[in-house]
DNA sequence: CCTCATGTTACTCC
DNA sequence: TGGAGTAACATGAG
C-alpha cells in the first residue's frame, strides 16, 4: 500500500540491507515492472554497490557507486523483503538484487504496477518525472502559490505529484479531515489561514503514519483512516468506526471526487456552496 | 459471477 | 492551455 509512509518504511529498510554490498546479479522473473531495458539495467547493476538511499514522494532511489540511481515505484501493490535462498523468496517477486553476502533483495508486486528504472542521477530522475517537492518538504506558501491559484478541487490537486510528491488517496482524505476541509473545494478558495492548516495536517499525518511504519490500526483513535473500510481495527459489529472521531453520532460519508474513493465527515468539512 | 482497489498515464472532449 | 471525465494497466480479495 505504497504511499509516502510506505515507501519511507521500504527505504529504511533498504538502507539496513542493501548498503555497501556489491551487487552479484539482477534476476528478473517478470520483465513487466521494468521500466528501463533488462539488459541496461543489469549492465549498469552488477558489480556496483549502492552508497546510499533516498525518497522523494513515493519513489524510492538506491544510489549506486557510479553516481547513477535505480529508481523503485511500487505502483499499488509494491513491497520490498529479503532472503537468502531462492526457495525463500516471497510470492510475486518480480525482480531480485543478489548481493555478495548472500543476500536477496526482492521487489515484489501482485498488479505489476509498480516499476524498476535506471536513472542518471536522482534529480535527473525528478526532472524528468516532474515531481514536486517531498510532502514533507514542502510548505504552506508553497502549498498556496501552487494550489491557490486553482480552479481544481483541492483534493486532485493534493493528489497532483507535480505540485507536491508523496500524498496518495487515504492520506489526502485524512490530511483533509484533520485540516477541515471538504475535498471538493476548489484550490483557488482556500485561505491564508487553510493552507497554514493543511500544511500543519500533512506534517501530522505524515509523521504519524512514518512513525507507526504505515500500519494503520495503531493509528491514534483522532483519524479518520478507521473509517475506510479495509481498516480492519474495528471490532465486527460495533460499527464504531463508521462515525466521525470527533462526532460520535455523524457517520462518515464516502463519496468519489475526481473518480476516486473518499472519506469525509460532513461536520467537519463542510461543503462548498454551490454557486459562482 | 461481480465489484472494488492504495497509482499513474494517456486519451478524449469542451 | 486548462480542466473534467474516463479507460487502461494486471491481478487479488471479498
Amino acid at each position: 500500500m505504497p504511499e509516502l509512509p510506505e515507501v519511507e518504511t521500504y527505504r529504511r529498510f533498504l538502507d539496513e540491507v542493501v548498503l555497501h554490498q556489491p551487487i552479484t546479479a539482477f534476476e528478473v522473473r517478470d520483465a513487466h515492472v521494468l521500466g528501463t531495458d533488462e539488459e541496461t539495467l543489469r549492465q549498469r547493476l552488477v558489480g556496483q554497490h549502492v552508497t546510499g538511499t533516498r525518497r522523494i514522494g513515493k519513489n524510492c532511489f538506491l544510489e549506486l557507486s557510479d553516481g547513477s540511481a535505480l529508481a523503485l515505484h511500487f505502483g499499488m501493490t509494491g513491497d520490498v523483503n529479503a532472503y537468502r535462498h531462492d526457495h525463500d523468496a516471497p510470492r510475486f517477486t518480480r525482480v531480485a538484487l543478489h548481493l555478495a553476502d548472500g543476500m536477496r533483495v526482492a521487489f515484489i508486486d501482485p498488479r505489476k504496477f509498480g516499476r524498476i528504472r535506471h536513472a542518471e542521477s536522482v534529480d535527473h530522475y525528478q526532472k524528468d518525472k516532474r515531481l514536486g517537492p517531498d510532502a514533507l518538504e514542502v510548505t504552506a506558501t508553497h502549498l498556496q502559490q501552487r494550489i491557490g491559484t486553482k480552479k481544481m478541487m483541492i483534493k486532485p490537486l493534493l493528489l497532483d505529484q507535480g505540485i507536491t510528491a508523496g500524498l496518495g488517496n487515504w492520506i489526502v482524505d485524512e490530511v483533509l479531515f484533520q485540516a477541515r476541509i471538504h475535498p471538493e473545494r476548489r484550490g483557488n478558495t482556500l485561505t491564508t489561514k487553510e493552507f497554514t492548516a493543511l500544511h500543519s495536517a500533512i506534517q501530522l499525518v505524515l509523521s504519524t503514519a512514518i512513525g507507526h511504519e504505515a500500519t494503520y490500526r495503531h493509528f491514534p483513535a483522532s483519524f479518520l483512516i478507521h473509517a475506510r473500510e479495509w481498516d480492519d481495527s474495528a471490532t465486527p459489529g460495533t460499527e464504531q468506526h463508521r462515525f466521525c472521531p470527533r462526532h460520535p453520532k455523524t457517520e462518515i460519508e464516502k463519496s468519489y471526487v475526481g473518480g476516486r474513493a473518499t472519506y469525509i465527515c460532513p461536520r467537519c468539512q463542510p461543503a462548498p456552496i454551490e454557486a459562482e
